[in-house]
DNA sequence: CCACTCCTTTTTGCATACAATATGCCAATC
DNA sequence: GATTGGCATATTGTATGCAAAAAGGAGTGG
C-alpha cells in the first residue's frame, strides 16, 4: 500500500549515488509525511507491531525512527506505554507561532542583506505566480507558491542552523492542516502582506522585511486560532488502516 | 511539545511518580553530559560496542539514544559508518549565535511582560550574587550565576517551545567549552550588560531587554570566535574538519 | 615505488527472542 | 453495588544473533 520510497536493498548498482539511505531514516521520513498529511491523526496511538506490519519493517528500525521523531517533537513517547502523534493544544500553537515569528523575522533580516540579485528575482517571480493563483482563486497553487516563497526567503538567510530549526517547527505545525478554510478578507490581507514582503526584500530593508514577516505570522496565528476554535475536531480520517483510536482532545 | 511529563489523564496530584526512566533515555542523558563536559570530544568517533561496554548497556538502547542525540544535533550519524560527536565549524558557531540572539531576544521581550514580581526579584538576587562572584574573580561561580540568570529570564517568557529550542541549541554550543579564557575587559563589559539587562527587566521594557540580550550575545560571539581563532585555527583547518553536512533533515 | 585487488577483520544495520511492564477482566469481599 | 486483588493478555523495553557493508592489510602486478 504505502509507496516504498526508501530503497530496501538493490538500488546501489545504477545511477544515484545518493540513494543509500538507511531503513530507520526512510521510516522516519515516511512517518513524518504520514503525520503532516494527517493520515496519522494528532493524538493517535502508535502501536509498534501494527506500524511494523504496515510499513513492512521490523521493530528495531521503527523504534529508532520513533525516537528520532520524538526528539523532533512530532511524536510523544509515553514510557512503557508507547508513542502517540503529538497533539498541539491551543496554547502550544500560540507558543509555536511566537517562536516562528522570531525565526522568520530573523530570516528576513538576514535574507535582505545576503540574498543574491537572482534569488530576489526568483522570489519576485514566485510572488507573481502566487498573485496569479490568488486571482484564479486556486487555493492549492496559492499555498504551494506561498510556502515556496517563505522557504526561498529563509534560504537566503544563509543560516543552516536557523533553517533546520525553522523547517522542524514548520513540520510540527503543518500537522494541524490549517490550510483548509481561508476567507476572502484574510486571503487578500495575506497577499497584501506578501507584496510588502517583496518590496522590503527588493529594497534590501532587513528590519522592514523582518517586521512584515512577523506581522504576517501574527495574522496567520489569528486565523489558525479562529479555525481551531470553530472546528475543534479535525477530520478523523481513518489511518493507514483505520485501526488507530484517535485520542484527540 | 507538552511540557508536562507524566500521566496525561490521571495525574492524581499526589506525590511525584517514581523515577520511571527508561534505559535509552538515561543513556541519552548520560551521553549528552559526556559531550557537553568534553569527555567525548567534538569529532570523536563513537564505537557502539565500546560505548556499550563503558555504559553497561546493550546496543539497542544505546542506538536509540544515539538517534535521539542525532535529531538534537549533538551527534552526527554517518550511514554504515557509525556516529561521531558533532563538530561545529566556525561558520556553524556564527550561525548558531545568530539564532541564539533571536531566541534570547524573543525570550527577553516576552519575559519583560510576563515575569512575576517575585521572579524579577529572584533575577535581581542572582544578579547581585553574580556581581559578588565577579568582584571575587570567581570564574566558575560567575558562570554558574550567569547561566542561571539567562535560564531564569528564559523561563519567564512562559513559552515551553521557545525554551526547549533554546536549551537544545545551548547544549550544542556548550560542547565548545568556550568558558575558559575571558579577559578582564570583556568580563567587565559582560557584567555591565547584565546590569542593563536587569534594569530593563525591572522596568518591564521588553524591547530594550531583547536588544540588550541580543547585543550581549553578539559580544559573546566575538569572544568565542577570538578564542576559536587563537586555539584551534591552525590545527582544525587542515584536518578532518572541513564542511560537514549539518542539516540532515 | 605506487596502485590495485582480494581477503580478513571489524563494525554497523536489521530481525528476532526474551524479559518487564501495563491493561483488562473477573471474582471475591466489604 | 462498588471496590480491590489477582490473573491473563498484550505491548513495550532490552538483549542477542545474523547478515551486509566498510575498514584494514597482505600480496601481486604495473
Amino acid at each position: 500500500m504505502q509507496a516504498d520510497e526508501g530503497c530496501p536493498v538493490g538500488a546501489q548498482g545504477a545511477v544515484a549515488a545518493v540513494s543509500r539511505q538507511v531503513l530507520h531514516e526512510a521510516v522516519a521520513d515516511q512517518l513524518r509525511e504520514l503525520i503532516t498529511e494527517g493520515v496519522l491523526a494528532a493524538g493517535a496511538h502508535l502501536n509498534e507491531r501494527v506500524l511494523c506490519g504496515q510499513l513492512g519493517v521490523s521493530r528495531t528500525p521503527l523504534r529508532e525512527a520513533l525516537r528520532t521523531l520524538a526528539a523532533e517533537g512530532m511524536v510523544e513517547l509515553l514510557p512503557n506505554r508507547g508513542a502517540m502523534v503529538a497533539a498541539l493544544s491551543r496554547r502550544d500553537v500560540e507558543h509555536a507561532f511566537e517562536l516562528m515569528g522570531a525565526l522568520e523575522g530573523l530570516a528576513g533580516e538576514l535574507a535582505a542583506g545576503r540574498a543574491t540579485p537572482s534569488e530576489i528575482d526568483e522570489v519576485r517571480a514566485l510572488h507573481f505566480e502566487m498573485l496569479a493563483a490568488h486571482a484564479r482563486r486556486d487555493l492549492p497553487a496559492y499555498y504551494r507558491f506561498n510556502r515556496d516563497i517563505h522557504r526561498r526567503i529563509a534560504a537566503c538567510a544563509r543560516n543552516p542552523v536557523l533553517d533546520e530549526t525553522h523547517e522542524r517547527l514548520n513540520a510540527r505545525l503543518q500537522a494541524l492542516r490549517f490550510r483548509s478554510n481561508l476567507n476572502r478578507d484574510k486571503w487578500d490581507t495575506a497577499v497584501e502582506e506578501h507584496g510588502r514582503m517583496v518590496d522590503a526584500l527588493v529594497a534590501r530593508d532587513g528590519v522592514r522585511l523582518g517586521a512584515v514577516l512577523r506581522s504576517h505570522l501574527e495574522n496567520k496565528l489569528a486565523a489558525v486560532l479562529t479555525q481551531l476554535t470553530e472546528s475543534g475536531s479535525s477530520s478523523t480520517r481513518g489511518g493507514v488502516e483505520g485501526r488507530h483510536g484517535e485520542v484527540s482532545r
